[in-house]
RNA sequence: GCCCGGGUGGUGAAAUGGUAUACACGAAGGACUUAAAAUCCUUUGCUCGAAAGGGCGUGUGGGUUCGAGUCCCACCCCGGGCACCA
């Protein structure tokens, strides 16, 4: 009789609904609280079979942990603020909140399709006015604690989207969201300070139990650079200015000094002289260049001489100063010292005849020659010091200390660190936001809204398209702008910028344990029942912003004691992607989209969900194939047609069998090795078919498929079976190390390293024995016959190798 | 350019330095059926051989080892991240 899958999955979702049977509390009986997060959708409309593999996956540890006398909590949100909703709701010319609301309820039903164990009560979304008021009231400690602040900087902007976008939106210097190139403009913009916690954040992450590829790319997403900050006066004129040089070994080598094109300095450089009018013309081309293609990397570098000099900075001659497009502005001081040591300096000079010199030479004498002679520019840690006279002889990497002690103890320069990572744009000139809390005064400054004052709400607004000029849509809210500046009561202007949405994001594993508090962002003694979250699924495009946001702001609320741990995620597991079946990322234009709704109509949710888990290792991802999921659609059929065919008895084989898989699936569960379990699973039945099983036995193996197809096995469990409490309550099954181990194994005999035949022996002979064994094989006898055994290698309970 | 991953049957994939290809899909043959579907059984890395049995096989080329998919060196290819960071 085939299943009527539907029938089982609505019957027992709905009973589970009733029942709020994933309901969580924040105690469990001699239960130790487990918090398995997953990354919060965003409500785009309906779920994709990639919202499956990140939900329904993690859901079978989620249902393991609980049948292991844990109390879980799988919480489940929307991160409902942001572009996207905006773009579709000005598209179809509603409102975003009505866009989103109702993307949220359809998914809320589409999510309880998958038969996850989501604790709905504890339901976060980041639009919710009781949510981002603490969003809200977040940002407003940061801004008392000096970590919010606003300033005028260079943003990447968006003409299309007309919004300002982070560092992490822009990739290959296009919108991440519509792909229009981006262009740099001067903007007021609200800051977070996050580039005071660059140390924390990279020294912290050793400690963490996360993907190696994660701690690796936050480590040089941070960069950290130490280095010297070289301390020069420019020649004729009252300017002192720092250079920073991360690999000062060669320093007695620089020639020439080169400053980025929008350096407010250049201006002062060339005032008043001949060269004022050709570099400032020099410096708009660069300008231009630069904002239409930033992140384009030249193939040549091009400049001009500014008239300078740097005032002879370590006693061997001034140093011509030009301006070069090759320099970033807004990393270490915007101004470096060249030398014949770094392939762009070395290019720049040779381009433009400047003379070089070398403080380094290779110990091969053809390649020195080269070297002296500027034909190639050379830089190797294994090259020798030829200056100062202090360091004459030492390789680069040894040299490092000593020089850097040298140009300190000359009062040359002093040490420093500085970083790639660049304080935190938070400012979005968008409607589809969350408002940031502070009111403009012309007497009093930026003055923060008083806390008995939060939520301020997003005000509705039947005209909320992007200005274009840089200015929030909020600012046609003209009754919600004009208020009374809480400080002395003039008047004042409401900020109209919103948050960038990874704010939302940041904190929202601390409200699942308190969502509803009206008086706190969560209560001290709920966070600290459930956090730190001990483990945390989700995609490796997180690797830089979302995961280190989270633990910039985890550090500010420890630092302001609103928290007790300092890092939010314990542990961190990536998942793959799930392509198309073409192996294609999945798209609408490449029509290579797969509808879990279609699936799960065909082959019903637990098919779906289970054949995510078996077709490869979870971090890995991999081509959906409609023919991969009728392996596991028949392996459901065929243990619910044994449910109904069980003995009264069990072979003894399958009671070891069984055994084995226990330890096999609790263990490859623990490890997220989801395809490994559900294959141990397939080989107990396989043997169980052909065996005789009874009742007992068949209950042992139906616990360790609960967690994987839930609906069915509670069917089985409950209709068949006649059991009164849901399976999913059961205590996992034990396994006894006695009932796993064999008796007898298969020796492998290898000559010389080959193997030439398998016999059964028992369990724990020793090397002389086995070695008997092995010489009685009439195969092993012909090969061996009339040759002289060298020496025979034996590993236990496995192998024996014979050298003849 | 730099930094990470990864290359195993027709396909998705398994393998603490110790039997390469578990489990599943697909394919071929068979049973059941008037027939098909479904289901069940058998075979399924390549190759020589009638068979017994042998040879070759984890991207390529070397090396270490009694023994290498696994460790080391060089290279090729694919995927991802960062990218004028001095």
């Amino acid at each position: 009789m085939p299943l009527n899958f539907k029938k089982i999955e609505n019957k027992w979702q709905k009973i589970w609904k009733e029942e709020q049977f994933f309901k969580t509390r924040d105690e469990g009986k001699n239960k130790k609280n487990f918090m398995l997060l997953t990354e919060f959708p965003y409500p785009s409309g309906n779920l994709h079979i990639g919202h499956w593999y990140a939900f329904a996956v993690p859901d079978i540890f989620a249902r393991y942990l609980r049948m292991n006398n844990k109390n879980v909590m799988y919480p489940i949100g929307f991160d409902a603020f942001g572009l996207p909703a905006e773009n579709a709701a000005i598209k179809r010319g509603i409102n975003p909140r009505k866009w989103t609301e109702k993307n949220i309820s359809f998914m809320t039903k589409q999510l309880n399709n998958m038969g996850a164990a989501f604790d709905w009560n504890r339901k976060v979304s980041t639009i919710d006015p009781e949510y981002y008021k603490w969003t809200q009231w977040i940002f407003l400690q940061m801004f008392k604690k000096n970590l919010a602040y606003r300033t005028k900087t260079f943003v990447n902007w968006c003409p299309k989207d007309k919004t300002v976008l982070a560092n992490e939106q822009v990739v290959n210097g296009r919108c991440e969201r519509c792909g229009a190139l981006v262009v740099q403009k001067e903007f007021e913009q609200w800051m977070l300070r996050i580039t005071k916690y660059a140390d924390r954040l990279i020294d912290d992450i050793e400690k963490l139990d996360w993907p190696e590829t994660t701690k690796l790319a936050q480590k040089n997403w941070i960069g950290r650079s130490q280095g010297i900050n070289f301390k020069e006066k420019v020649k004729d004129l009252n300017i002192e200015f720092e250079v920073y040089d991360s690999i000062p070994q060669t320093f007695l080598a620089q020639t020439f000094t080169v400053i980025a094109p929008e350096h407010p300095l250049v201006e002062k450089l060339i005032i008043g002289t001949e060269y004022e009018k050709p570099v400032r013309e020099f410096v708009e081309k660069i300008k231009q260049k630069k904002a239409a293609d930033k992140f384009e990397i030249e193939k040549e570098s091009e400049g001009i001489f500014t008239g300078r000099y740097v005032d002879n900075p370590f006693g061997t001659g001034d140093f011509p100063i030009w301006v070069a497009s090759y320099v970033v502005a807004d990393y270490g001081t915007g101004i470096v010292n060249c030398s014949a040591h770094d392939e762009r300096d070395f290019a720049f000079a040779k381009k433009y005849d400047i003379p070089l010199k070398i403080a380094m030479l290779p110990s091969d004498k053809i390649m020195a020659e080269k070297v002296k002679n500027f034909e190639e520019c050379y830089l190797d840690p294994n090259g020798i010091l030829q200056k100062p006279a202090e360091v004459r002889g030492m390789n680069w990497t040894e040299a490092r200390k000593p020089v850097i002690e040298y140009i300190e103890n000359k009062g040359f320069g002093k040490r420093t660190t500085h970083y790639r990572l660049r304080d935190w744009v938070i400012s979005r000139q968008r409607y589809w936001g969350v408002p940031i809390p502070v009111i403009h005064c012309e007497k009093c400054g930026y003055v923060p809204v008083p806390e008995k004052n939060l939520p301020v709400e997003l005000p509705k607004l039947k005209d909320f398209l992007p200005t274009g000029e840089g200015k929030s849509p909020l600012a046609k809210a003209k009754k919600w702008v004009d208020v009374d500046c809480p400080k002395c009561k003039g008047k004042a202007r409401r900020e109209t910028d919103t948050m960038d949405t990874f704010v939302d994001s940041s904190w929202y594993f601390i409200r699942y344990t308190d969502p509803k508090n009206k008086n706190k962002f969560a209560d001290r003694k709920k966070m600290k029942k459930w956090l730190p979250v001990p483990l945390y699924i989700g995609g490796a495009e997180h690797n830089t912003m979302h995961l280190l946001y989270s633990r910039f702001f985890t550090k500010v609320l420890y630092d302001l004691k609103l928290a007790h741990f300092n890092e939010p995620f314990v542990s961190r597991r990536n998942h793959g992607t799930i392509l198309g079946p073409d192996g294609q990322k999945m798209s609408k234009s490449k029509g290579n989209v797969i509808d879990p709704d279609a699936e799960v109509k065909k082959y019903g949710a637990d098919s779906v969900r289970m054949y995510l888990a078996f077709m490869g290792p979870y971090d890995q991802g991999g081509p959906w194939q409609f023919t991969g999921i009728t392996g596991i659609s028949r392996f459901l059929q065929r243990v619910f047609n044994i449910s109904k065919n069980l003995s009264d008895k069990t072979d003894r084989e399958i009671e070891k069998t069984l055994h084995q898989i226990i330890k096999k699936v609790g263990e490859d569960i623990e490890s997220l090795r989801f395809n490994t379990a559900i294959s141990g699973l397939m080989i107990f039945l396989n043997k169980a078919e052909k065996n005789s099983i009874n009742k007992k036995t068949f209950e042992d193996f139906l616990k360790l498929l609960a967690p994987f197809a839930p609906h069915l096995s509670e069917e089985i469990w409950k209709t068949n079976l006649n059991n009164k409490k849901s399976i999913h309550i059961q205590p996992w099954p034990k396994y006894s190390n006695k009932m796993i181990a064999e008796e007898n194994f298969e020796l492998v005999i290898q000559i010389n390293g080959k193997v030439r035949d398998k016999i059964l022996a028992k369990k724990g002979v020793n090397q002389e024995q086995a070695e008997k064994l092995a010489v009685k094989s009439s195969k092993i006898k012909n090969i061996i016959a009339g040759r002289n055994i060298k020496k025979t290698i034996f590993v236990p309970d496995r192998l024996i190798n014979i050298i003849l």
